[in-house]
RNA sequence: UGGCCCAUGGUGUAAUUGGCAACACAGCUGGUUUUGGUCCAGUCGUUCUAGGUUCGAGUCCUAGUGGGCCAACCA
């Protein structure tokens, strides 16, 4: 597979390389390392993308391995909904890892640092530790506890893991160097005391190892060949390897850490706090809100794993900022929902058209189910003397670009007749109430005849109203009219909040969708794509918008 | 103000490692269409600046400019 020669990104060119001159084929191995104190969103998903593609495209597995070092802020729900949010996106790991189950490992690693007098118990307040660390531009100052005796810290740190000292007393720091040009080898911090109960441990544990301490051995452990990560821990990696070569084994795989750039998405904000804030502030109404960026909004919105895989594939990775507008993402649930999305007509904002010449009680239409999808068959629809149309759908009068229905004009309805408008009635404010047409009963959709074969230029959908089916209709816009909502100095992300990221509306649906299940996506026709929301109950029906047609005539209306 | 990273159409990413700057999205034209959808065809537009090396530079070197990251007992 790697043969293939399709473009590479900086991060393959780095594996064909290593490919070369160092590793086999079978030695690679990736991972994916989620802290568990929270929800995946969008730009976990392009990691995920990324980490288990590459698994697929050499052959390699994939870890799963949760990042669980602060059990003051992780929780099993979290590791619970992460896993479910892999699987979904379609992906299978190698074998499912915990950092916490590496503390052992981990302690005994760190006494023998001890041991080799590279690391050492600090006994200070952090704020003197960090008053010692020093700036970017002005070197640290060790601290007073730097050269206590093999002993003494041996002591200490068993009595920290015994349980012996109260929070903030002490630290496991590593000697390395204080005037370090980065700031990260200035003494970093390997443990701290945490008396608080695991999601996994327990209580066997009140001393929890740093990231940066766990995160590289984990690797290690694990032999993890590549080990990619978000730029931002560019420095740690001086820092990454250098815990490593403190217990590397030349026989094993030596991890590598490599940077890429997060994938920024326009109109929208991805951190954890900012989520948060969202939620709690209700501007949403949870995590799973389909306006959220992460997983389980999108999931809930009607976007479907292979679309956000495409959408990951296409953008591809680099080192570089970046700022993806949200209409590529949208670009490709339409792709796929178009192939894969049973069409059905719905209306959302109704107005009544009477076909005074039609004399039967209703008939039902053959509709097909998907013009994409020859297997996707057809099915029946209503039709009868009093129907829905879109209120946007019909002028008393309008010019030849304005492809509807107005009076004297004709359009078809979607599988069914062609029909002319004659008459309208309006109320007092001079609103139009309701449409009068004729219709041409030789005209019908596949019968073949002459006038069936009639072109006209505008098709309608809509829906007969006596069979019509009562639905509620959640549509969504960005939920920030900002395109980068959390940069600016001046501004707080959330004075950016789009006031109308919600409309909820009713709307008629066509009755074959009686029985649509949760989660089920379909077309409506003309409008755009929709899925059924949890909150659907067998009495009513709730769709949510996931995201619309693309729409030329509103291009072309707006300019006139 | 120290160290490190980055810079290619409007957006994102490529460029066989020094050899004709391409792909997707967006835009614009037109065609097909019982969805103003889809599909098809065409079109627009790019290497931050200044030097240097070279027959040849997006790619290498130097300087500049612009952007980003780094001082949590977070990850």
């Amino acid at each position: 597979m790697s043969e293939e020669r399709s473009s590479l990104n900086f991060l393959e060119h780095i594996i064909e390389e290593d490919l070369k001159t160092g590793y086999t084929k079978d030695q690679l191995r990736f991972r994916f390392p989620p802290e568990p104190n929270g929800y995946l969103h969008i730009g976990h998903a392009s990691s995920i993308c990324l980490n288990f593609g590459l698994g697929l495209k050499y052959g390699a597995p994939v870890n799963l391995r949760f990042d669980d070092t602060n059990p003051a802020k992780e929780e099993q729900e979290y590791v619970d909904a992460i896993k479910r949010d892999v699987e979904w996106l379609g992906f299978t790991w190698d074998t499912e890892r915990y950092a916490s189950d590496y503390f052992q490992q981990l302690y005994d690693w760190a006494v023998l640092l001890i041991q080799e007098g590279k690391a050492y118990v600090d006994s200070q307040s952090s704020e003197d530790m960090a008053a010692q660390k020093g700036s970017p531009t002005e070197a640290g100052v060790p601290s007073p506890f730097r050269d206590r005796s093999v002993e003494e810290n041996l002591a200490l740190f068993q009595g920290m893991k015994e349980g012996k000292f109260a929070e903030g007393t002490h630290v496991l720091r590593a000697k390395i160097d204080m005037s370090a040009p980065n700031m990260l080898m200035r003494d970093p911090i390997m443990y701290r005391i945490l008396h608080k109960a695991h999601h996994r441990t327990n209580t066997d544990w009140c001393i929890y190892p740093m990231y940066d301490w766990a995160h590289g051995e984990s690797d290690y452990v694990e032999q993890v060949t590549h080990s990619l990560c978000t730029l931002e821990f560019l420095p740690h990696r001086e820092l990454y390897d250098w815990f490593l070569d403190q217990i590397h084994d030349t026989k094993k795989i030596r991890p590598k850490q490599r940077e890429f750039a997060r994938r920024n998405l326009s109109h929208t904000v991805v951190s954890k706090r900012k989520l948060l804030q969202l939620v709690e502030s209700a501007v949403v109404t949870g995590w799973d809100d389909p306006r959220m960026p992460t997983i389980s909004g999108l999931r809930r919105r009607g976007y479907t794993p292979e679309s956000i895989r495409n959408f990951a594939e296409t953008i591809g990775i680099a080192k570089r900022e970046n700022l993806i507008d949200v209409s590529l993402l949208e670009f490709h649930v339409r792709d796929h929902l178009n192939k894969i999305a049973p069409r059905v007509m719905g209306v959302l904002d109704p107005l009544k058209l009477v076909i005074t010449n039609y004399a039967e009680e209703e008939e039902w239409l053959e509709a097909e189910n998907n013009p994409e999808d020859a297997a996707a068959g057809s099915r029946k629809v209503p039709f009868s003397k009093e129907l829905y149309i879109e209120k946007a759908d019909f002028r008393e009068e309008a010019n030849r670009k304005f492809f509807r229905l107005k009076l004297g004009g004709e359009v078809r309805l979607k599988n069914g007749y062609i029909i002319k408008a004659e008459s309208c009635t309006k109320d007092t404010e001079g609103n139009i109430t309701e449409v009068q047409c004729t219709y041409d009963p030789k005209s019908k959709s596949g019968s073949g005849t002459d006038e069936s074969l009639r072109k006209v230029k505008g098709t309608l959908h809509w829906v007969s109203i006596k069979h019509a089916l009562e639905a509620e209709i959640r549509l969504y816009d960005r939920l920030f009219t900002d395109e980068s909502p959390d940069t600016h100095k001046d501004k707080d992300f959330m004075d950016f909040v789009n006031p109308d990221s919600l409309k909820v509306i009713t709307g008629y649906v066509e009755p074959s969708l009686k029985n649509a299940k949760v989660q089920d996506r379909v077309q409506f026709q003309r409008l755009g794509y929709f899925c059924v929301d949890p909150d659907s109950t067998s009495e009513k029906l709730v769709f949510n918008r996931t995201v619309g047609l693309r729409d030329t005539w509103a291009k072309i209306s707006e300019k006139s």
